[in-house]
DNA sequence: ATCTGTTTACCGACTAGTCAGTATAGAATC
DNA sequence: GATTCTATACTGACTAGTCGGTAAACAGAT
């Protein structure tokens, strides 16, 4: 009847979550079905029963995973008004998922890359970008507006903000790196802010 | 009696260069060693006669390219003392290599991504980032020695501009974007110039 | 200057293996 | 008994790397 119903659902998930720690341990292209079947306990007929293709589970694992992310910070910040608060508190918690969610965002990593070339990938990513650099910019304009912030651009911090997370973020993964990734984290952001703040 | 004449090395430099434009259009596993063998116009057999494998071509492009434009930079600063102004030299001439490299840029975001799980590509990308972070960082520390930069810790600093020059990038690539690439380049060191200089 | 042997550079057919996706039969649940 | 889900066996396309062979340049000896 339907194919949505709960243990549908949840064995969906399951194969979303084996193909997380496949992805992450060879990456997209030396993971094949087969590795995750096996590490799904499911079969490759299983797989490819609720996933039409390895792409389109690719996709997918990155949309479900980042709603979610997605949703929790909205509910944060619906709670506070002042701009600055709403910025801190986006950075904090935004923090805190990175932390929790490592394995995820690795994945994110590689996925992002591959938007350089694939065109739904770049899709999902484009739709990413746009909506935390319009999120970011239209706090900080209010901010600007009354008179908390500096009278500076507003959508290119909004746009450093997203770089200086993605960057932090991208070289942690890549590099055998010298940094605890929440202080630099904080650390970045905190400069920032220092250079948008009247003080 | 020696394998490096000067005509071995064009070859090779011809294959580095269909290798390129292949892993720019396709990406490193879509891109055959046949593919690259029909854009240099050579044979399988003569890129396995300079190359022992596709690992190894893929780490002499990154490594090959890079070190041109390492030492250019590296000139540009030599003829400078002031730590702001070679800050930004290197801001400056960095966002000129980026843009008129863009295709070798492209190449190195899939590199760098990669090597969050292959140890070679790992070692040369922590390579690159510790000494663009000690390069930095040491500017950095003059320039608060004279009193010309503000006493902050000048390696977070100086991390903090490779990231957001590595998130610019990647973003640029990744996304259908919004921004002009050196116009915000300009735009991230500027407001992170600000933060550190004593005005 | 010719013969012989060596090295470099290159060619392309071939091997051995991988893997996405399919076909289909069977199990479980309603 | 129909629908939903799972398991297995299979196919066909693709590809990294190998290998036997060749052409040309050169060197030393005669």
């Amino acid at each position: 009847m339907h194919t949505n119903n709960g243990n549908s659902v949840k064995r969906k998930e399951k194969i979303l979550e084996a193909a997380l720690l496949c992805f992450n341990e060879k990456g997209y292209h030396k993971t094949s079905i087969d590795d995750i079947a096996i590490k799904g306990k499911i079969s490759k007929g299983g797989i490819y029963y609720h996933f039409k293709s390895k792409d389109e589970l690719f996709l997918k694992l990155f949309k479900f995973r980042l709603n979610r992310y997605i949703e929790q910070l909205k509910s944060y910040i619906q709670e506070e008004n002042d701009p600055e608060k709403r910025i801190r508190i986006l950075i904090q918690k935004w923090g805190l998922i990175l932390k929790e969610n490592e394995d995820f965002f690795k994945f994110c990593m590689e996925f992002s890359s591959m938007g350089a070339r694939e065109k739904d990938i770049r899709k999902e990513m484009t739709s990413f970008y746009k909506n935390s650099v319009k999120t970011f910019s239209q706090i900080i304009e209010d901010g600007i507006s009354i008179g908390e912030f500096e009278n500076t651009d507003a959508e290119r911090i909004a746009r450093l903000i997203y770089f200086l997370s993605h960057g932090v973020f991208s070289t942690f993964f890549a590099v055998d790196c010298d940094f605890d990734l929440i202080e630099q984290h904080t650390f970045n952001m905190e400069t920032l802010l220092k250079s948008i703040n009247k003080s």
